[in-house]
DNA sequence: ACGCAAATGCAATTCAATTGCAATAGTTGA
DNA sequence: TCAACTATTGCAATTGAATTGCATTTGCGT
């Protein structure tokens, strides 16, 4: 039989080649850590993580980035000056934009994939505009 | 007939007394200009029509955080890692619980008093904790 | 007018993000 | 499979907005 190594890799691997990237090592561990995250990760939370494979901020950096522009990621500001990053689902338009929770306290972000407007709210918010991101502010349980 | 110097420095003097803060020559010109604004201004438009003021840049960028949290301007970020102040105006005095939209665009904020949660998600967003501000982002009209 | 806390100027610093360049490693085509 | 081409990486230096330390100045209540 075959190598068969994690299949979770390999459709990984696939994803960001058919991105148009090369599936190198760091972007692989990228995407596995964003995967699994709840919430937006930051530059630097993925930095740290992928510090014991020997990778550097800049390319940490460079790959979030790339993988943003190449449709894999999804690159955000929630009001802190400081990019975060989460996967675009799939197939389903799960991956539509949904509304995040950002504590001013202690900067937690959360996703608030039920959240939403009501129905007359979401065609006043048109005369407006397109709305592309939902942004909720205030302070996490945890911060009281 | 009284001194009548600018009523409009006045009463901007006025404004920033009831905010807390002393009305020095710096937050009266950063006010004004503020207000003359038909957008949001960067620390650094703000900070260049000061220069001949003979203003410090520290100086603005304190002046603005600190008329900021004395609720004077409202202070936000865009996407582009820039902060962006523009005058509250306070007419109608009502709490500040409505949503805004801001255009990533143009940085054009607008207040939405008319925008709403589901019932539903009122009550989940309490899960999160205690929401202080709605903020909905996107490319307005103007800028297509 | 006086006095003190608030505000300022100036320089140094922080911190996220970005960039230059030589070395390395995916990929593709033979 | 293997060489060759080019994307990617590591490392160091750099940018640029924002923040801070501290001595000095100034607003403004008494």
């Amino acid at each position: 039989m075959k190598h068969q190594e994690s299949s979770q890799s390999e459709s990984i691997k696939q994803d960001i080649r058919d991105a148009g990237l090369r599936a190198t090592p760091a972007r692989i561990a990228t995407l596995k850590l964003i995967q699994g995250a709840s919430s937006p990760l930051t530059h630097a939370e993925v930095s740290e993580e992928l510090q014991d494979l020997g990778v550097d901020k800049a390319t940490v950096f460079r790959n979030l980035n790339d993988m943003a522009s190449a449709g894999l990621l999804r690159r955000t500001e929630l009001g802190d000056r400081v990019w975060r990053f989460e996967l675009i689902a799939d197939e389903d338009g799960h991956g539509s934009a949904h509304p995040h929770f950002v504590c001013v306290d202690c900067g937690t972000v959360s996703c608030m994939d039920e959240i939403k407007l009501t129905a007359g709210s979401m065609r006043l918010s048109q005369e407006y505009g397109e709305v592309t991101e939902i942004l909720l502010r205030g302070h996490c349980n945890d911060c009281g």
